[in-house]
DNA sequence: TGCAATCCATAGTGAACGCTACAGAAAGAG
DNA sequence: CTCTTTCTGTAGCGTTCACTATGGATTGCA
């Protein structure tokens, strides 16, 4: 019943595979690529996290619950408008950081349109709330926004991925803002 | 001297190749693939293309050439900001059209980044046009508009590309719009 | 009709892919 | 110690990849 205990620690081995398919992707990422980032020999691998695709997934979702932090941290800011200044500044600062891999995985792989559509709708929430709350105009639909903001969002990722400074980048953010309008000055 | 006359059209060939490469990428488009698309077989194409990497790039350059002259279209309207709203609008349009892939191949493929920049570039020099005739107010800068419109289209594909409806990406076209602010009123 | 040139189809190259069978090594249980 | 269980390392499975050698088919030209 108890057996030789894995040499590897699991979760060091998994954040190596975040930061693989981050950086390269799902399909350029192989299998040996990953043995050889995670330290660990292929049966090890598949006994461990499954098939790639698998693997991909528990990765994925690591990765986005880490960015539902950032999003429900920016989120908790008293007003839409704030909120929406905090999640795109961040965005740039992330985007960029040198100490992890250009853009965004969620916003930039293919596979993880759900992952995207589960930010949308928080976001859209969230926006509802600023309407709601006033700061932010009943005129704006709320789901158009947050779609909006999910495409700056993404382009901010390819520009950067693309070797766009910081400052591009943050540029980006900037003038998104500008596009959301304020709410009329309730007297 | 003369010579057997290939038993295919050359450019019908190209534009089957250029769907291909614009629907599924450069890395999941085998030579197979290729080959069962353009009706030719491996060695036709070889001869005719040369290998995988030299067929992308005639292809994606032909691509290129039709963006361009969308853009060069649109910047030919009389202000920047007719000039904008046409480029964003028919960006809309032209990644919902259902007569060819979603999205777009030159804002997609990670390799085409110097096309991007090429685009940029034109759309910089359009928006400084703009400012310098006084239909855009002379505080934005130039590069960073541009930066952000190519942000906003690279979104508006990836948006198309996950499903979003045609008019899910013209509401972000038309939000971005938001952003660009009036002159100030010459009197 | 024969020659030279060019294209096409079959078939297969070596390499890399995702994945796994197998046997030995390392742990707890008795 | 032995037994059982589980993990590890090697080595290789079948498939697909991009790409090409070879030989026959089809043309223009003499």
């Amino acid at each position: 019943m108890a057996g030789r205990p894995r040499s590897f620690d699991r979760d060091e081995a998994l954040a190596a595979a975040v930061e693989l398919f981050w950086r390269v992707g799902y399909d350029e990422t192989s299998i040996s690529m990953l043995t050889s980032a995670m330290g660990v020999t292929p049966p090890s691998l598949y006994a461990a996290f499954g098939d790639k695709s698998t693997l991909f997934d528990e990765a994925s979702t690591l990765y986005f619950d880490r960015i539902c932090e950032g999003v429900d941290s920016a989120a908790a800011r008293p007003t839409a408008r704030e909120a929406i200044t905090v999640m795109l500044s961040e965005t740039a600062r992330a985007h960029t950081d040198t100490g992890t891999p250009l853009g965004c995985l969620m916003l930039t792989e293919p596979r993880l349109a759900a992952q995207r559509e589960a930010v949308n709708a928080r976001l859209t929430r969230r926006i509802e709330q600023g309407v709601s709350d006033g700061d932010l105009p009943p005129t704006i639909r709320p789901h158009e926004l947050a779609s909006f903001l999910m495409a700056v969002m993404r382009g901010m990722s390819g520009c950067a991925r693309d070797g766009g400074s910081p400052s591009d980048v943050a540029a980006i953010a900037r003038l998104a803002l500008a596009a959301i309008p304020d709410p009329p000055a309730a007297t």
